[in-house]
Parts: C-alpha cells; sequence; structure tokens
DNA sequence: ATTGACTCCTGATGGC
DNA sequence: TGCCATCAGGAGTCAA
C-alpha cells in the first residue's frame, strides 16, 4: 500500500481536479471496509471542495460544512475520471462532481476507510493524537529521541507507529533505517540523539525522492491516473533480501519484526 | 504506559 | 487445472 508518498501522490494528482469543484453527490456500492461507510458521506452532496490536505496517510477534503475522510489502506486507489465508465469489481465509491468528473475508489482488501467528519478535520480522533509529519520542521532528533527515551521497542517498529511519527510504512522504514546504518531490531531508547539525527535526514531523503518518482509500485498501487510510481528501481534493501548489499557486498537478510517482513544489511546496520 | 499479537480482506504466487 | 499454504504497502484493538 501506500505510504506517505503515495498518498501525497494522490492527493497532488487530485487536488486540481477537485479544489473548489461543487460534489453532485457520493455514491456507495460498497459499503464493506475498514469500518462501514456510514450513510453521514453522502451530506458530501451539493457541497464544495474548499481545500484537500494529506495527514500522515489520511487524505481530507474540507468542505463547506464538515468534510471527508479517506484512507487507502494496503490495497486502495482513487481515480479521477474526466468521463465516467462503468464501475469494476472492488470499486467501492464515487464522488461525482456537478462538472461530470469522478472521484472514484477501489480497494479489493477493503482496508480503507471512507468516513464523514462533523466540523473540524484535525481534532478528529484518528487525527488528533498522531506524531509530526516526517517532512515538517517539527520531526527533529531532539523529538525522536526525547520520545524514545525507556522504550524498548524495536526501532522499526517506534518509527512505524503513527503515534510517533506519521508516514513512515513498511517500505520506508526499512530504507531509512539501512540509509541511517542502524539496525531494525535495536531498542529504540538505545540509540544516540546523533544516530537519530542521521536517521531523520535518512528519512527525510527517501520520502522526498519517492514523491519526486510517484511513490513505489509493488504490486498494485497507481496513482490518480492509473499510473505506476517509479521508486522501486531506486530501493536499497526493500523486497532484496539474498541479493548483495549495495554498501558492502554482503547479503541483505530478511526477518520478521513486529509482524511484518523487514529487510536489512548485517553488516552495515547495527 | 508499553508491548506484542491479532484482526479485518482479496489476490498473486509457488509447490505439489 | 486444481488445491492449499503463504505472503502482501496499514493500523486499530485487545490482553497482559
Amino acid at each position: 500500500m501506500p505510504e506517505l508518498p503515495e498518498v501525497e501522490t494522490t492527493l497532488r494528482g487530485i487536488e486540481p481536479h477537485l479544489l473548489h469543484q461543487r460534489i453532485a453527490t457520493v455514491t456507495v456500492r460498497e459499503p464493506r471496509l475498514r469500518w462501514p461507510v456510514p450513510a453521514e458521506v453522502s451530506r458530501a452532496g451539493g457541497q464544495q471542495c474548499l481545500g484537500l490536505a494529506r495527514r500522515g496517510k489520511y487524505l481530507l477534503l474540507k468542505l463547506e460544512k464538515g468534510g471527508l475522510l479517506i484512507h487507502l489502506g494496503m490495497s486502495g486507489s482513487l481515480r479521477v475520471l474526466e468521463q465516467p465508465e462503468s464501475p469494476q469489481k472492488h470499486d467501492h465509491f464515487d464522488i461525482e462532481l456537478k462538472n461530470g468528473a469522478c472521484l472514484r475508489f477501489n480497494d479489493p482488501r477493503r482496508f480503507g476507510a471512507f468516513l464523514w467528519v462533523e466540523g473540524d478535520m484535525e481534532s478528529h480522533e484518528l487525527l488528533r493524537d498522531l506524531g509530526p509529519e516526517p517532512l515538517s520542521a517539527d520531526f527533529t532528533a531532539q523529538y525522536l529521541y526525547q520520545r524514545s527515551r525507556n522504550r524498548r521497542v524495536a526501532i522499526k517498529n517506534f518509527i512505524m507507529n503513527g503515534h510517533v511519527v506519521v508516514g513512515v510504512g513498511n517500505i520506508y522504514a526499512s530504507e531509512s533505517l539501512f540509509m541511517a546504518g542502524i539496525h531494525p531490531q535495536r531498542a529504540a531508547g538505545r540509540i544516540s540523539l546523533q544516530r537519530y539525527a542521521g536517521l531523520v535526514a535518512a528519512i527525510r531523503d527517501v520520502l522526498g525522492r519517492a514523491i519526486r518518482q510517484g511513490g513505489t509500485t509493488l504490486r498494485d498501487y497507481v496513482n490518480s491516473k492509473g499510473a505506476p510510481g517509479y521508486f522501486a528501481q531506486e530501493l536499497l534493501v526493500y523486497e532484496r533480501a539474498g541479493k548483495s548489499c549495495f554498501q558492502c557486498g554482503g547479503p541483505v537478510r530478511q526477518k520478521v519484526i513486529g509482524q511484518r517482513s523487514s529487510y536489512y544489511c548485517p553488516a552495515c546496520q547495527k
């Protein structure tokens, strides 16, 4: 799925088509997602879209009164259709605009979400307690260092925790830890301020480059035009188990950490 | 408070 | 071709 770069790419793709446009209707044809899609989403009908934003991996459509919250889950994608064709399998909902265009959500695995938010979106309980944006000035080595003191959780799980920092998923967690030379299983509380500085720089760098490449397409991610992302060719360790480390030439290892596949170089990462 | 395991679901892949 | 097991990019929830 979509991690931060893929959600950001989706946002940039849909924004020009939605901003200042008026929604005609919201059609839900398969409400079974992570949570059942509430009937309230139809309140978006007739409203103008005043702004779009991303918070972590959530997409926010701000309307005149209230807003829509969308999460792509593991396999979700949003497409802009200028001339809507007939819906396909796993097309869960459409946001139809007055101008005839349509924003269509497809999600085979149904881990995505589509929710109505009354009032201020940022104070919604799913967004309220999220950590800082990794590309913002709030995300610093000092912050990570402070938050991690006395924490025994593996650093990989720590940076994948949205309450610590948002947007770092399984791919970019492995990638940034490799770049920073930190073993993914190292206890978060046993990493120095200096090494956190390297990690923060690595996370910023990898996410920034991935956004520039339109995200990573491993299996089914597509952007708002249905095109894949091209960051997969820049991956250093992810899905490279047994292949040579680009830094030392030794074999890249795969190990399950916190129920997720992790990739690292045991020689380069301590 | 922190942690680790479990859960939701479909689809692709590989072994037999 | 079919059947079965395994594995996927997330993250909320629960129990200890």
